[in-house]
RNA sequence: CGCGGGGUAGAGCAGUCUGGUAGCUCGUCAGGCUCAUAACCUGAAGGUCGUUGGUUCAAAUCCUUCCCCCGCAA
């Protein structure tokens, strides 16, 4: 029976197609689906379908893309679709009341955080970059709020200090996609045993600036180790030297050295490391501007007369 | 036509402006020193300088065609 159900799929980035993906694999009805609409991205600014919008066009799933759902006409054809339930997964765009109320279960969220923890965009980052040692899966009826909704579900997963966004990512969405699955099977049981967030531990994911991602190595090797993990491989992490931008995405911290922060220095074997304010950071991956990702050995191999200099 | 950087040995780079024998730091291989080593010493192999055409006595270098990679921005 639950395969039945007319699902109307709600998602934007990498993270959602996974899901996606995996819902029709399992064999549900996905009637249609909801993105952000194509923008104009990359070095010649073509106008870029999302990953969600690919997939489901190569599967020739209806595609809807709106500026926005607060419209009487978007509202009239979400509705048109009688929706079973909506799943919305990192879309990107505010679901206004009428949109929540119309399918016969409601819309279901899939958040990559521990709500109420890093409630908000970017919660995979913010739980890496605080040094959390685990965060997870959470799964809710929507509400009005942002992530404030009713918990159906929760799953946990470790966080290491070698573990990047991206790979974090992948690991909640394939948790995620099990959840929603196991869940998707169970309706409409399953949204019999919701429970509300507790208000206590609720925090917000900050905005990720530009200007955020550049490191500040007065700062101490584990908090830069811990920012250079949440923002890799993008938006990445970087440094400025000799006017020339470098991303790090990969590193690990590297203590007992005494040297001012900021200076750059090779290891016995050739690694590439520089001072912070605490202890200091060994640069495992790099990425000059112009250049391909490299290790900081190879780095400093071709700028020699960049050991001992302060950035 | 959004702005910009790059393609030279297995890796990372210099050399290009100002044309004149292909270099640096590593790696690899061989040998040496050493109790030993990621250390040190000696030697060797390894490049059609991304591609096409042109200028020139001579092109990695100047002009030209095309291909590929990447940063910014969004």
């Amino acid at each position: 029976m639950p395969k039945n159900n007319r699902i109307v799929f709600m998602g934007t980035t990498e993270f959602s197609l996974k899901i996606l993906q995996t819902i029709i694999e399992q064999g549900f009805n996905v009637v249609a689906v909801y993105t952000r609409v194509p923008k104009p991205a990359g070095r010649n600014y073509k106008l870029q379908k999302t990953v969600v919008h690919e997939f489901a066009e190569a599967h020739n799933i209806p595609v809807y893309a709106p500026k926005t759902l607060r419209t009487e006409e978007a509202f009239q054809e979400f509705q048109n679709l009688n929706p079973t339930v909506a799943v919305v997964v990192a879309y990107g765009l505010i679901v206004p009341q009428n949109v929540l109320d119309a399918p016969q279960f409601g819309c279901i969220n899939i958040h990559a955080s521990l709500l109420p923890r890093w409630r908000g965009a970017s919660p995979i980052q913010s739980a890496i970059l605080a040094g959390d040692k685990k965060t997870g899966v959470t799964i809710m009826k929507m509400d009005a709020g942002i992530d404030t909704g009713d918990i159906i579900s929760m799953k946990e997963v470790e966080i290491t200090t070698s573990t990047n966004s991206e790979q974090l990512s992948e690991q909640l969405s394939s948790l995620g996609a099990e959840m929603i699955v196991e869940m998707l099977n169970d309706l409409p049981t399953a949204l019999q045993s919701v429970y509300k967030q507790p208000e206590e531990g609720a925090i917000y994911a900050e905005k990720i600036t530009k200007e955020f991602c550049q490191i500040n190595f007065a700062d101490t090797a584990e908090n830069v180790q811990h920012k250079i993990m949440a923002l890799s491989p993008a938006p990445a992490a970087w440094f400025e030297i000799d006017g020339i931008r470098v991303k790090v995405t990969d590193a690990q911290v590297l203590d007992s050295v005494s040297k001012p922060h900021g200076t750059i220095f090779k290891t016995t074997n050739g690694e590439m490391c520089i001072a912070c304010g605490k202890d200091s950071i060994l640069i495992k991956t790099l990425q000059p501007a112009g250049k391909k990702p490299m290790s900081g050995e190879d780095f400093l191999r071709g700028h020699q007369s960049l050991v001992e200099k302060v950035i």
